[in-house]
DNA sequence: GTCTATAAAAGGATAGAC
DNA sequence: GTCTATCCTTTTATAGAC
């Protein structure tokens, strides 16, 4: 068994705070303190608090965009034209599978995605990073192929309802109205969403038309 | 033409700069230095800074709810079983037209429902208040009539995704994919939602079956 | 690589004059 | 109601010893 090194550490903590609090509401020394570190570990492994920042959402985001390109693989293999089910699937699938809500870890990398899409700093839209970028384009593309009916602003605009849903899941946007409410576990919530976004996205073109 | 007030200007000011920098990302300094006004206009008319947001909040989200009310109502005079469409248009509908896009304030107003949702902080939840509370539980009550075969968490799942695809639409939560692919203007992005939600809202139910 | 110490700035809040 | 002046805390970042 390997010991954390103080770099892992620092990013364990920051990965943590930043979910809870968000990227202002969490503080160096919360995290070096939390990390069992000291202060200036941030600056001298990671440069600054924004580059932290931009470290612990590459650690998050890039096994998710792996994933998704792999699935869409996977489909566009077994079907050069395929439905629109599937293409929810390779897209929302690793959103659940990378982060499953029974996990712990799953959940806080679930409100740390949370926390950067809701930042408003112009800052937070390069944390995402380019790897998110490509798999948007890729899937719009393959959407579009899908959809052939749709123009390409609602073809955005449900672009966008796909990841509202999927970022606010699992993350408690208001009190829950009542105690067995809460959110859905695992596979379940897993189901809901393809349900529910497949539905969503199968819906015919109301661009224009009244 | 009556000139604003301070209590008003402070008010505008706040509300512009929330919904652009969040709470956290704005300084009671920069409120007062845009509003014209001293910085101890805050602690007088509001209390302080955690008060002046709930102020904000208050005006921004009172109009939204009490037309959700007045839509539902006449929905449900109407029909006492309504359907899906009319319960979605209901929600959704006065979310458009109090904060139509193709108006700065609508914009604005927009913006700054996604920061506080978005807000990791405890104490952004009472920001949103009972209002939005009562209105999510009548409407939770009538999709469960109109969706019997619909297990209740199933259900908070789809209500989560209405205010979900509802906050972030016209929110820009990445880069544009390509400059012409912005937000839908006004009507036309209401139009897009109601499809899509409807449809969403529509799926047969998938909570426990295979 | 890790630490202490400190710089330098920005933040919220308030006392008290007017 | 409005203003000035100031207090006190917290923040990020860095210089320099070890």
């Amino acid at each position: 068994m390997v010991l954390p090194d103080t770099r892992t550490k620092v990013l364990d903590a920051a990965e943590r705070l930043f979910a809870e609090n968000g990227y202002r509401g969490t503080s160096v020394r919360a995290i070096t303190n939390l990390a069992g570190a000291n202060l200036a570990a941030v600056a001298y492994h990671f440069g600054s608090k924004a580059g932290l920042m931009a470290a612990v959402a590459r650690r998050v985001i890039e096994p998710i965009t792996t994933a998704q390109h792999a699935r869409l693989d996977e489909v566009l293999v077994r079907d050069a034209d395929p439905g629109i089910a599937d293409l929810v699937e390779a897209f929302v699938g690793p959103l659940y599978d990378e982060m499953p809500a029974h996990d712990a870890g799953g959940a806080r990398r679930s409100r740390l995605i949370m926390a950067i899409l809701g930042d408003p700093a112009e800052e937070a839209r390069s944390w995402a990073g380019q790897d998110e970028a490509a798999v948007r384009e890729r899937f719009l593309s393959a959407f579009a192929r899908a959809l052939p009916g749709l123009a390409a602003p609602e073809l955005w605009f449900r672009m966008r309802g796909i990841l509202a849903v999927t970022a606010v899941d699992r993350v408690e946007v208001h009190h829950r109205p009542t105690p067995n409410c809460s959110a859905g576990a695992g596979e379940e919530a897993k189901r809901w969403a393809l349900t529910f976004l497949t539905a969503a996205m199968s819906a015919p073109a109301r661009g224009t038309v009244r």
